[in-house]
DNA sequence: GTCTATACTTGGATAGAC
DNA sequence: GTCTATCCAAGTATAGAC
């Protein structure tokens, strides 16, 4: 599915040679894609980058789109892979901040959420896009679920919002961030705001144990 | 007939026309940029639909980008204006999210967030666009600085967290679910997630009024 | 001053070469 | 099976008509 699901010409080869040049032409897309963006990811220009003829999109791909899907889906697989080796290292709240911290500086690094922020705006460009973009982005939310349910899911806050609810708006938030840092080139703003979050994180730890289980808004 | 007489008000009504073409093009744009998005805002796609020439883009605005800026320049002034009316009306921290709601599906309604979505991620496809942009956006942040100052001014998480720096994820968290909500076109999880954050309000409402009051170092 | 017809460039896609 | 040369559509921009 991550190679040849939504493509409808794809050479179903297994030669080495074409493997090759698909795999250069994926690599060409993701970095297209995060210099030059959706409206700057044309033919011409990822195969320019990558050295090849134009005609290979079509040859490989089918079509354009279709490679710039398959250059998200290797961005999702490479991200949820590095993502499950960090969150498997955290057991307890206080940790998951700072790891979080240096993943979101290794995102703008590689620029590899901007990828997925370039393909979820110009997903309105072409019919059909949406709904395969938003069926990438799906493990996105269960990954930032399982997180959460890992760290906080003894934590009172639990009890207040749905893990699910949570997840929603932190994929949200960490794909706004991603875009007005990329926008300024300032990331500093956004690390200020994962060291508030921390220190929220640590408190919320110390007043947990106080109030083990509900608010204390009790008499 | 000599046109001198009747002719007093060539100019005048030429500079009007002008205008309305100019408004034309503008409005199109918006609509354009939130049907299509930025990749999909051509001259072309612009003009036809606003059912006008494609060189009068070049001859009011210049460019194409130029004519970007415009739309985004007057999604901004409607916006703010908006904004502006309706945190006027509110006074206590418990109304701000019923508030922030109602704005946030008149924002859905309207696409003028999508806007701004698609020219931040746009930004990087022109050279020099970015800082375009980052200006125009410039506000937003002043705005949800002085939203939070007025509301939560008074309540002792202003005294963990900088207003400022919590701006900055106001923006990015609502730019985010903006997106989200776009791409798959239901609005279910992003009206859930305020329903939540008005709980936490209040519920941080009848904490603080436990809590010994902690000022904030007032300049 | 306003707008249209035309020139030129870039992009998507394919027929055909190897 | 893999890739290139070529075609046509779409895009930006301007010269010139009114």
């Amino acid at each position: 599915m991550a190679k040849a699901g939504a493509a409808s010409k794809v050479a179903a080869s297994g030669t080495k040679k074409s493997a090759t040049t698909r795999q250069a032409l994926v690599d060409s897309t993701i970095a297209t894609l995060r210099d030059e963006g959706f409206s700057g990811a044309s033919a011409r220009a990822i195969s320019e980058r990558a050295g090849l003829n134009q005609g290979l999109v079509f040859y490989h791909f089918g079509s354009v789109v279709n490679l710039l899907l398959a250059a998200l889906d290797a961005v999702s697989e490479a991200r949820m892979e590095k993502y499950s080796a960090a969150i498997a290292q955290v057991s307890s709240a206080s940790e998951i901040m700072s790891i979080a911290t240096q993943i979101f500086q290794d995102d703008l690094d590689t620029g590899y959420v901007t990828v997925l922020v370039e393909m979820i705006a110009g997903a309105s460009s072409t019919p059909g896009l949406g709904a395969e973009v938003a069926t990438r982005i799906g493990p996105w939310f269960t990954f930032a679920k399982d997180a959460l349910d890992k760290t906080f899911g003894d934590s009172p806050i639990a009890a207040l919002m749905p893990s699910g609810d949570v997840a929603y708006s932190v994929v949200a938030l960490y794909l706004g961030l991603e875009m007005l840092t990329h926008l300024n080139g300032d990331r500093e703003p956004a690390l200020k705001l994962f060291a508030h979050a921390q220190q929220m994180v640590v408190l919320l730890g110390a007043l947990s144990a106080f109030a083990p289980t509900v608010p204390p808004a009790s008499t």
